[in-house]
Formats: structure tokens, sequence, C-alpha cells
DNA sequence: TAAGAGAGACTTACAACGTAAGGGGAAGAC
DNA sequence: GTCTTCCCCTTACGTTGTAAGTCTCTCTTA
């Protein structure tokens, strides 16, 4: 008997696996990236993976790779400016803009701790830039230390919206009820409630706090370096 | 027969689960803190720490509050100082103190989203202190997303040297490899092996670095609350 | 052209996890 | 003496990462 054309079945590979894995991220959460989603996706099984991933250590470092490669061709396309100061500041919100389509992204980065080399080159440019503003190479570590994962474009957040409370009014009850042991928390609410009616407790603008804290530590780190 | 005198068995409750937990964490990390792993230590089966907490996720929560109060517990017992930012600072680093001897606590606050009542009070405190130095409602709001998690003593560092690689060789080897990539960070790192032969990839010393960030942030806080 | 050697996928199976569902015994209430 | 309520245990299920082994192409080599 003929026989029938076998399945058109595209091989996998590393590159396919992680982008897989990135998309499924993407669309629901990290916590949704397992082996066997990922293979469904690519229509293969689970334990296909392993040959082009080691375990999923290995693949979430890839995801890691993904990204911050992503996030480094973003940067590296923008125009040069002779203000050191100017052009961090623009790099790394370029990097925080990058890091917002994958919202997944900051809980990852924070639960590596390998270093990617990815990372490492995207963190020397900082260094290049640092140094550029006549930064000695003491400061520019420190630098790297202040700035933190803020230097990636986020920010840990204790309370992050994002994945907070579904309904804001429990959040702004318990504020309520400990009234009398937060009077200073209290009374910041207050007065943001009387700016504005509609606010709660997650009144806060993401982006402009992030700007707020990154200006605050590079004046500060131009104070220091033109010392 | 005479009945065998019962097995002497103190009764669990949620504060015993939770201690248990802790001591857990701090011997064996955070992935050693499972359902199974506490009832043996306790003396009972997994399925009987859910009558005295919700579920994984309520138990988090709980050992977050323990910690907490643990934390509140030494920031209160500080003397008063009448200037805000040594106060602040004190505070801080008090804090940064106790969470030392919980190498877990970090993670695990990152990964909580909901609010807790000891984490809203340590916060209020802080805020408090900075109303003191004459900030605005809003400029301590401001200052709390500046400092980040740093308010409560830990910065996220993208390579914590508490887990990382075991073998710090391999870091150093991979940065001379990728030398022409990163010339800006082999310079750095030229630099620091210059002044100490010794070092390696991990010559930071965390605990001046968490300072020298915080003394970055306050002090730009402040030149902002003297305006 | 036949035989051998991988490369690349699949099959099966296991331990560990959180937890749903229900059972049982002891202590106190009526 | 019966009932209720509290507290703990037993059993079992679905999901996860992954160890171990197998099958099947395709390419190389004699």
């Amino acid at each position: 008997m003929a026989s029938q054309a076998p399945a058109p079945r595209t091989p996998l590979s590393r590159d396919r696996v992680l982008r897989a894995a990135v998309q499924i991220a993407d669309a629901d959460g990290l916590d949704a990236v397992t082996m066997r989603r990922i293979g469904e996706a690519l229509g293969a099984e689970a334990m296909s993976l392993y040959y082009h991933v080691a375990n999923k250590n290995d693949l979430l470092d890839g995801i890691v790779d993904v990204l911050i490669d992503e996030l480094n061709e973003a940067v590296d396309r923008l125009v040069v400016v002779k203000d050191w100061k100017a052009a961090m500041r623009h790099r790394i919100l370029t990097a925080r803009a990058v890091l917002l389509r994958h919202p997944w992204a900051p809980r990852l980065l924070e639960s590596r701790t390998t270093m990617r080399p990815a990372v490492v080159i995207y963190h020397d440019r900082l260094v290049g830039l640092m140094r550029s503003g006549g930064f000695s190479y003491d400061l520019a570590h420190h630098a790297l230390h202040a700035l933190g994962s803020r230097a990636l474009g986020f920010s840990q957040e204790l309370f992050d919206p994002a994945n907070a409370n579904p309904n804001p009014d429990a959040d702004a009850r318990m504020l309520a009820e400990l009234a009398e042991q937060v009077p200073n928390l209290a009374g910041m609410l207050a007065e943001v409630a009387h700016d504005d009616p509609d606010s709660t407790i997650g009144w806060c603008d993401d982006q402009q706090e992030f700007e707020f804290a990154l200006d605050l530590i590079l004046d500060g780190l131009a104070r220091l370096a033109s010392r």
C-alpha cells in the first residue's frame, strides 16, 4: 500500500522551544510554562524537549536569554547621546518598555541566580556610559548596586498592583480597620483621596514612581561623579 | 488490659505550624518547606496542618507575619532619634540585620502579593519618621516607592552571591571569555583585581553596597525635603 | 547495497508536591 | 446517654519535573 505522506513537522530546536515558552508565558503567565504545555504547543511530547534543553532550569535560563536579547536589541538601537545621565535614563526606560511587554519578566529575572552573558553585556554598556561621564570604576560599581534591578527597568514592588488583590476594596477596608495602628499611612491615603476621590490604595502611577526613583538615584550619582 | 498511656503530644496550632515552617526554612531553605515536612517536624500528618492553615499560600503569608513581627519588635526597641534621616537609616539597617538571619526572607517577601498588616505597620512607622522630618505626604509616598524593598532591609540583587554559582571560578572564566564583548566590566574587574588579587567576580561587600545605595537615596530625599 | 551509527523523537514510569473527601475518636453540652 | 464539635488521620487524585529505555529515520562507510 502507498505510504501516507508523513505528517509534515518542523523539527524541534532549542530556539523553537524557548520561543514557545515565551509565548506561553506571555499568554498565561510563568506558571503555565510547563514541559508538557510547551510540548503540546509544539506538537511534541514533554520528554522530547529534553534533547534541546538540559532541564527546566536551563529552559528558564534560555527564556532569560531570549528576553534580554530582545532588550539589548531595542536598547542598542537608541541614538547616541552625549550626556551620560540622559543616555542612561533613556536606556533604562527603554529596557523598561520592553519588560512591560512581558509582565512575568521581573519574577523570572529575580529567580535566576546564574549570570547570563546577555545580562552581563547589558550591564557592561551601562558601565560604559558611566565611564564616559567620568565615573571611576569604583563609583560605577557602586552605581550598579544602587540601581539593582532598576537598571533593567523594573523595581521590586512589595505590592504589585499587576497581580494584586482582585478586589481592591478589600485592601482599602483593611487599611481603614488598621487606621488607628497606622495613622501615618491613613493620613497619606486621606490626602490622596481628597485630591482624587476615585483613588484607592492602588493609586500609584507605576511609571511615574519608577522615574522618580530612577532620577533620584541618577541625580545622586551625578553629584558624586562631579566631585 | 490496661490501656497504654497515650503518647503525650502537644496539640497543633497555627503558631506551632508557622514556627516549625520558619525553622525548616532557616535550616534547609524555602523549598524545603513542604506540608509533609512540616508535619514530620511536628509529629503529625501533612493533612493535619490544614486545620490550622487554609492552604500553602496562607502558610506562606503566616511565615511573613512571623518574620515581620520579629522585625517590628527589633525595630521598635530602637532609641528615639531626632534626626529623621539618621532614624530611618538606623531603622532600615536594623531591619536588614533581622532579615540577614533569614536568608530566604527576600525571596518570600517578593513572592507575596497580598498586603500583610505587619508589613503595613512597618511602613507606617517609616512614613511617620518622614513626616517628622517635614515630608509632605506626597514626598513620603514617592520615597516609599524609591526605597522599594530596600525599606525592609534588602535589595533585589540580580546575582545573589548567597545562592550563586558553587564554583566562583566559572563566573570569572565566563567574564574572561566575554572580555572583548564587555570591555567596561572587564576593566572594572581588572582594577578591582589589581587592588585585591584574591577578588573574583563576587568581590562585592553586600553590606557596604546596601548602605551606599541607601544613603544615596536618603540624601536625595533630604535634598528634596529641604526645599 | 548492506550494515552500522548516531540524531531526534516517543513511551513508560516514578517520586514529590498540594490538597479534596471523608473517617474516627475524644471532650464537653444537654 | 446521646449529640455535637473539635482535631487529627487515612486514602487518593491530579500535576509537576525527569530518569530510563526504545523506536525510527537519515547519513556514513565498506
